[in-house]
DNA sequence: CAACACTACACAATCGTTTGCATAAGATCA
DNA sequence: TGATCTTATGCAAACGATTGTGTAGTGTTG
């Protein structure tokens, strides 16, 4: 049976400086390695935190110090592949210099991205990286962190308007423009595209790129072939039924990521519609899914690992060189490679 | 240009009271809603915060009332379908609670686990929800939250051995039984088995329910036919050529996760092996790529976002009420299921 | 040996918020 | 009208770690 603790409340660094005879003072600086403190000191200092199972508290040194060690994060959603890669890559860098994530899902919902951005603001982030939600557009949330010099970085998702912020993004406009050429390059002439919607800076610049490859080569998009939308696998079915009701058919399809592609192959299947000969499809992201689908599917990988590496280089810059901080916001472009694989 | 700011700190509600002539006691007393203050100084005290651009500092308060707000968490990792889905369910209903979530990985190694229980013991998390690490064994870097009478609860992948805390898993006995026991009952009599290390509890649940649905049907485990490691895909790979090197060859196939089980189903297709008639599949996790793959693989669905309810309810009464920390702990079994798919 | 430097520590203020207790002013009642 | 109660607010002490400044005691140098 356990004894119930007579809430005594826990062990801070005065207790050990009692049982020691010593200062508090001489206490913070013996735990934290300050040369001002003898060996020997030090020494009895750790032995006797050890023997009185003290642990640091970070919230008295966070208000000390005015930094709390803590990153914020604001993702669409966490079970996006992209995402999740990039949110492992970056923390694991960030643990090796101390610092922890506080990662956050808007789902998509501006409204809850702007409550999360307040919610970390007030929780004294030291620092917020940010990939914005679908519809956002507006990014007033985010100034509290601007006027307080708090290091803000967008990836991905970032800021279609100018926003006084740091930005590492994919290189989007050439991914469009990849897909667009290959299309092009394997044949394709009348070609279906399925996007996100153009409030997303991702979607807006894949767009551009994708027509720009395709009006090099003379293509005229249908209209009535292109959409603009969350990209669910239900509104992909949704529009891949519009595109193959009319008797007109396309002869490949851009899907701005990967679950729309995934979807199309599904709906192709369905159809019996032979991929790649009648239809070539292309997705985004490399997704897992994308390659164990058959065909596997021809997709742009965006480098989830090396955009979060440069993300993890800036921030770890920004926090310890406060000078950064005044100098001109930066954007870097992470670059993008064609998967191909069987559907083109 | 912007301005560099005069590095003046942030507003207070010190400086809130001056400006308005009341004391800080007030204003923190009106900025929390507090009765005993009149409606008049409430009103005026949000407004001078309003203008002043005042921030609440969440860890002076923190320090002060010795609650963070923030719930820590620790996971294998968040790439997995199972409990990326657990944490977004999780952390929506914890969100509206008011309490943040600091998500950390283990990848899966037992050092990682330990020192991120370390941190997020002296970050003064409220709470700490834990799925182990594939090897963990032993406890004793979660003693300190036991010992303190922080809330701690294991999901998932739990504690084998006694251990002080609460516990809400999956059914995995009976999911390794059912995944048996539709095995014999479509006809297999020769089974393989894929099956991560046992000092996993999840694995080994799953392994025991196996063992009884086969025993029950006198079917014999050849063995060599048994595996128990990581279940990667390479992992994978390398245990089904030895599996399937030998002149006899199984029917029937249970992997103890669905990459697993898709590694056998594009094995299967390498080889040539009909499935399901040659080989029967079946995967465990319900893992959205076990039904994109064709044949699309019959597996067990354990639920996640059934069980991070349960997890989410059983830490808002513990938080909420310190008294029930001191009874016994508690253990939730969450129902599985079997979808079967076209590799049975 | 005086002047000075250095070592190793202590003192005390500080970060911003919260809260038990005290208090002043006004209201109520006998 | 004095006693008691309410209401609205102020005072000051926490919470625990950090750090600039002060100061013994010892060592060094000319």
């Amino acid at each position: 049976m356990r004894q119930h603790k007579p809430e005594k409340s826990e062990i801070s660094i005065v207790d050990i400086a009692e049982a020691l005879g010593v200062s508090a003072a001489t206490v913070s600086r013996a735990l934290n390695d300050n040369p001002r403190i003898s060996e020997a000191t030090r020494k009895r200092v750790k032995e006797k935190a050890e023997e009185l199972g003290y642990r640091h508290n970070s919230m008295a040194s966070s208000l000390r110090n005015k930094r709390s060690n803590i990153i914020g994060m604001i993702v669409p959603r966490i079970s996006m592949y992209f995402h999740a890669i990039f949110i492992t890559a970056l923390q694991n860098r960030l643990q090796d210099e101390g610092y922890s994530l506080m990662i956050c899902q808007s789902n998509d919902s501006e409204s809850i991205e702007q409550k999360l951005a307040s919610t970390l603001y007030s929780s004294r982030v030291d620092a917020l990286v940010v990939s914005l939600a679908l519809y956002t557009e507006n990014y007033k949330h985010f100034e509290g962190f601007t006027k307080q010099n708090i290091p803000l970085i967008f990836y991905d998702r970032v800021p279609t308007k100018d926003f006084d912020a740091h930005i590492i993004k994919g290189d989007d406009y050439r991914g469009g423009l990849l897909a667009g050429n290959h299309l092009v390059e394997t044949g394709c002439t009348k070609v279906a595209y399925i996007s996100g919607p153009l409030s997303c800076s991702i979607y807006k610049e894949r767009t551009e790129g994708f027509f720009h490859a395709l009006g090099k080569a003379n293509i005229k998009l249908n209209k009535k072939w292109c959409f603009y939308q969350e990209l669910t696998a239900e509104n992909a079915w949704n529009s891949l039924r519009q595109i193959f009701a009319e008797k007109d058919k396309p002869d490949g399809i851009f899907a701005s990521n990967d679950t729309t592609a995934l979807a199309a192959v599904e709906f192709a299947r369905e159809q019996g519609i032979k991929i790649p000969d009648d239809l070539k499809i292309i997705g985004y992201s490399n997704d897992p899914r994308a390659s164990i689908i058959s065909p596997p599917v021809t997709t742009i990988d965006q480098h989830p690992v090396e955009m979060a590496s440069r993300v993890a280089q800036k921030l770890i810059d920004l926090l310890k060189d406060r000078s950064l901080r005044a100098i001109n916001h930066t954007q870097e472009i992470v670059p993008v490679t064609l998967v191909r694989r069987m559907t083109t």
